[in-house]
DNA sequence: TTAAAAAAGGACAATTTTGTCCGTTATTAT
DNA sequence: ATAATAACGGACAAAATTGTCCTTTTTTAA
């Protein structure tokens, strides 16, 4: 469904919601290792997500990645999908013909509009805050 | 969504289909031409739905691919995305989690399990037959 | 002011996916 | 029988994605 730069990204994008609620800076080193992925890839994605202003990024002793409190129930899942994986999700037709629309449709263009915009929805209702509901708890998990 | 591989074989069994209707048996070639794909590329994805026995094939002179009238609205598409991309769709996490279910579920799962439901019905309900439906009459297309 | 910490960024490597080439095999029509 | 046709199959090549390594830059704290 998504690529694993874009699987990566919800879940560091989490892990620091989450650890910014309890108004910790995290590491990349921590983050990697919290859900389970390459560091150094990790860190390609992250500076992507930075660049978007989606996540801050510190340098420096103490420094590490972090995300604005009053931000974090704002921030949608879309938001992230976009940045890492562009619009090819919501926008692309399901068999890949270039110019595919309601005019000049492929044989599933109305079905697959039907799911693209349920997954659409889904993202763009789901924020990093919901995210990081059922982590400490125990409800939910990152890896494994 | 689904792989380049994928894409070329829903849309070339849905040419082959097309034409089987109408008796006629259709070549690698004039299907690549068709459905605006790499012929070599095709041709492994055609053996391996005919392996499948997804579509028959008929080698030498006058030979090439086709399927049985009266399998054609018998066929849907998850058959031939199973063949292809195996059950990836239809099973895995949607963050990439090995082991990801209602006991121990990544903050989307549920929501995750509802798309994928979604998508695997559509597929499931979707035959040949109704793909070739628009074709004839222009109301379709499978390239572009 | 210096050493250490931590992200940034560039270059490279491995893997997977996509795509090509070409000889082999089966079948048909002449 | 033979030549032509068309799928089969193996090896290879290109491109995209995923992943690694190492140096540079920024910042902090001692």
């Amino acid at each position: 469904m998504f690529s694993k730069a874009c699987e990566y990204g919800i879940k560091a994008s989490t892990y620091i919601a989450l650890q910014s609620i309890e108004g910790k800076r995290t590491s990349l080193r921590d983050i990697a290792k919290k859900i389970d992925s390459p560091e150094a890839f990790t860190a390609k994605i992250l500076q992507l997500l930075a660049r978007n202003q989606i996540i801050d990024s510190v340098k420096g002793p103490s420094g590490g990645f972090q995300i604005e409190k009053d931000q974090i129930d704002k921030i949608k899942l879309s938001e992230i999908v976009y940045a890492i994986d562009g619009d090819n999700i919501y926008v692309g037709c399901g068999l890949g013909l270039k110019e595919c629309n309601a005019l000049k449709p492929c044989p599933v263009h109305e079905k697959f509009v039907a799911i693209r915009d349920n997954l659409k929805k889904m993202l763009e209702n789901t924020s990093l805050y919901e995210m990081t509901a059922g982590l400490e708890v125990g409800l939910t998990y990152l890896k494994r």
